[in-house]
DNA sequence: AAAAACATGTAAGCTGTTACATGATTGG
DNA sequence: CCAATCATGTAACAGCTTACATGTTTTT
């Protein structure tokens, strides 16, 4: 029944600009999104049973070609879903396993302005990785000293870059704040 | 026939220290490695698979307990496949989607302290790491200024999560070349 | 003695990968 | 017209998740 996080990312893509299979490959190959399959054998599928759960519409066109090009776009359940999704909170475990999908969540905000939800989506964020970078320095002091350097090395990696993460949660969150004051003037 | 990513990571494990699939997942449970599933569902027929392969070899205790324990560890083939996977260059498309699994590698450099690999898999990273950092920055130029500002701020993110990635492997190596230098003395 | 935790596994089902198939359109 | 590319898929298979099954040791 659930939807996969392919599934909620065409879902996203479709919101902002309806599209064939081809189309959307295409998005996954040549943008940032390309960390999600561009395979056929899965955006079909994953077209198809977003279909049978009645949260995208395909629609044929006929029009200048022989061969059909079907084209999908969103029902209103389909776009209730993608609201739902993107107003989840933000968990520890988001953080420590998912961070790429919160990312995505993120960028489909920008076609639902009315929301006030970026704004707490990233404090929200920025809570949650705060947390989880205690988590982390706690489980480097326990940590032998070594040598080997490479375990604690490591774990600092992983600190660093969700120091970096935290950064920029906290920069768009004042660029945000900043924007909707100059609108209130 | 290839050798998946958890058992690459299974394989590491028990190159440090042999042990049983509930000793695994304990330690993907309770440790920075928690990205790796710790479902018996997985763990127990990855290591079922890799014992045909022939790269571990599982013996069983019977001393002091009637359920019969059986604890794994690599054969001769089994460290030469690990060995062999540490030594694989870094390419780019391993920086742009494998990230962890090269901090993994990293990691499990600690246990073959002969080789020099550990420096000149950093400086193989750096030199990834900066050429997709550039390629991200280019993909950022390309996008419209907006607003909504979403689309930069999540390629923002992303380039800056590469960049403390960056810093974090030059200052890595620097650390590995000072060892060196004092053990020279 | 009962309950909880230890330890090892199996089965069903879903998702995604790889490789292939098929016809349509476009460029030389 | 032939090849390449566009566009849409299918089939076989591998791997993981969830849920369950089973027996053992330890705790209360």
């Amino acid at each position: 029944m659930s939807t996969t996080s392919l599934g909620l990312a065409l879902l996203g893509l479709l919101h902002k600009r309806p599209a064939s299979g081809y189309d959307l490959r295409k998005i996954f190959q040549s943008t940032p999104m390309a960390h999600y399959s561009s395979s056929p054998g899965a955006i079909y599928p994953a077209l198809r049973k977003l279909e049978q759960q009645g949260l995208i519409a395909g629609a044929v066109d006929h029009r200048q070609t022989l061969r059909p090009r079907k084209t999908f776009r969103p029902t209103r359940r389909g776009t209730r879903t993608l609201e739902d999704w993107l107003a989840q909170p933000v968990t520890r475990d988001d953080v420590a396993f998912r961070l790429d999908e919160l990312l995505l969540r993120f960028a489909f905000m920008a076609n639902f302005p009315a929301a006030e939800s970026t704004q707490s989506f990233l404090r929200d964020l920025a809570r949650e990785l705060a947390g989880y970078i205690d988590d982390l320095q706690r489980q480097l002091e326990a940590l032998p000293l070594g040598p080997p350097p490479h375990p604690r090395l490591a774990v600092e990696c992983g600190i660093e870059s969700y120091r970096a993460h935290l950064r920029w949660a906290r920069r768009a969150l004042r660029h945000f704040e900043l924007i909707e004051t100059q609108r209130d003037d």
